[in-house]
DNA sequence: CAAATATACGTAGTCAACTACATAAATTAA
DNA sequence: TTAATTTATGTAGTTGACTACGTATATTTG
């Protein structure tokens, strides 16, 4: 395999690895809807996926659910909001709290999505289903992460 | 293990999930660095190795080596030169050409760095040590897709 | 129960990549 | 050897995430 510097380097530039493979993924999905005629984005993903899942959220159980700091949360809803996917209400009981929920419009389209969402998990077994799995590196690094952090670890090994 | 939506999703999410960890190694990439009195961005990483390993490219081949678009590349390059790491000459045969190359505070730098990356090698081979090799998946993940693109194989199984 | 603290949400501005477009020089073709 | 095309660089503006900070409401504590 042919290798630039960057990829030699190995270990040193694995953020960067991981943010070029995370936007070609990106790009792809986006061409994948599009090529199944569907209005969607793949950045819209995390926010409407969940609430299709657990229905009704605050804007910052939201975030906590979907691992984004609550203002990318916050434009992402406004952005959903135009779309008319989603719409909120007035939590009663902690009026603080704005609770977000699926559209009529909005639950059609996931509705609608499902049979894209099997094609896409089928695609991406396909990618990852290497000698090493990509998903389950991910799930154990993070894993591993969450014990003692990079730098905790690097600082270690420093004399 | 505790499971949120969006990692229950699975494959659907995974630019998603590879961002996030891209975000979280690059942020304690430079708390490292700090920690270690270097001052350095992790985002010079790829120009500044590059150059460290291949002394004189231009800013097309410099962009083609770290896989950036090279407007990209040209505002790293000023911030660079700012910092007066890097300096640029006109190439005399195809004058359209820059040509780019440390400057001796540069070499220095990279130099006084060497250390450093050995502690982060060695903490990266830590975390992705796991029984999934995440380097290793992200390889065999890029040459597959490199055979045939995402896109391409999610339209395979379109009904 | 008043004061201090914590939580929920929002706005403003930043960051590090990108795309689209423009210009100039070099190369190729008619 | 002009004309057309390609290549190299640059600028402007976008994107999708972030942090910092402010305000309002709830909760906890003295």
């Amino acid at each position: 395999m042919e290798q630039n510097v960057i990829d030699a380097s190995g270990l040193l530039a694995i953020s960067t690895r991981l943010q070029r493979l995370s936007d070609q993924i990106r790009k792809d999905g986006l061409l994948i809807y599009k090529a199944f005629g569907i209005d969607f984005q793949p950045k819209w993903f995390p926010v409407l996926y969940t609430l299709y899942k657990k229905s009704t959220m605050s804007v910052v159980s939201l975030s906590d659910e979907i691992g984004y700091a609550h203002p990318s949360t916050i434009s992402l809803l406004k952005e959903l909001e135009k779309e008319k996917l989603i719409r909120s209400t007035k939590d009663k009981i902690d009026t603080r709290k704005r609770l977000i929920e699926l559209t009529e419009k909005g639950k059609e389209l996931l509705a609608n999505m499902e049979p894209v969402w099997e094609v896409i998990i089928k695609a991406t077994a396909e990618i990852t289903n290497t000698e090493n799995n990509l998903m389950k590196a991910i799930n154990e690094v993070e894993a591993t992460l969450k014990e003692k952090s990079f730098l905790h670890r690097a600082e270690a090994y420093r004399k």
